[in-house]
DNA sequence: TACAGTCCGTGGACGCCATCGACCTGAGCC
DNA sequence: GGCTCAGGTCGATGGCGTCCACGGACTGTA
């Protein structure tokens, strides 16, 4: 993990798309050197995923709501969280520090499907309560950071 | 924006580095017609983007913390979004319903990073509070929910 | 019905790209 | 020195991206 592969990192954040070449022509190696050097960072973990970003009200998605959840204290978190990850409207998942023990953020196409979504994280056994806030809408999510910082 | 341009959404929410004739065979298409949608969808903005999904932890940016903001009854909102706009340690920005105008999603390399975040949120003009929460953990996050919805 | 226009697709062509293997070079180590 | 390995370049080749000409389905009009 040395400089190129932070600009490679940074340049595939901001395009994902970029072809081999191009990349290659960017941070001046060959494209075979490049492609080895990718192929490693997706392999290793650094490199989770590609993915387009999609208008969420594009696809009927129109309602982003933030939902804390405080845990029962007789549940097994596990089996919470094993509950959220089976209910597609939760995009994110954060295990927190506080007295929510999770944050969630959830997607869903009208105010009717989120309290649907409500009811059952409430019935959803571990969960004692929960607290939603509506987001009225998204400045802007997912921004790359400019420049990584200084490396080690 | 019919069931085929649904799916070749799907397909590059899950991958966007599949090529336009992979892209073709999994729609039924042939190559130069997905190419046209998907321009298309670029251009009418259903696409925003495509990126590299990078593990935080490898670019030096292991903590997580999620920021509510109380406006000053003062200030100006575009100017507080603004000055967030700045700061690239916020990487989602929510306008929220409720007595938090705002919920910040940044992040930091260390906690001291955050304290410094945090000092410069508070001396921000418009800005009367901040309450943070740190994730101690990212269960998921922009998980692509697995099918889109029936479309009108 | 006939006709023209539009939309959206296919197929062919051509140049660029991905990807493989062979080879080169410098660093570290006996 | 000479071995080994990591990590690069170069060259070849098959597949891909992308442009363009063409064609069928649908629609509105004479």
């Amino acid at each position: 993990m040395d400089a190129i592969d932070l600009s490679l990192l940074e340049l595939l954040r901001g395009n994902a798309r970029l072809s081999y070449a191009e990349l290659a022509r960017q941070v001046g190696l060959s494209a075979p050197a490049v492609h080895e050097r990718v192929g490693k960072l997706e392999a290793s973990g650094v490199i989770r995923a590609y993915r387009a970003e999609v208008e969420p009200e594009a696809v009927g998605l129109g309602v982003t709501a933030l939902i804390g959840i405080v845990e029962d204290s007789g549940g097994d978190t596990d089996d919470v969280l094993e509950a959220f990850r089976r209910m597609p409207e939760i995009e994110s998942c954060y295990f927190m520090a506080g007295v929510e023990s999770f944050l969630l953020k959830a997607r869903v196409g009208t105010i009717a499907e989120l309290e649907q979504l409500i009811v059952r994280l409430n019935r959803t056994p571990g969960v004692a309560s929960t607290r939603t806030s509506i987001a009225l809408s998204t400045k802007w999510e997912n921004r790359p950071q400019p420049v990584a910082p200084p490396f080690t």
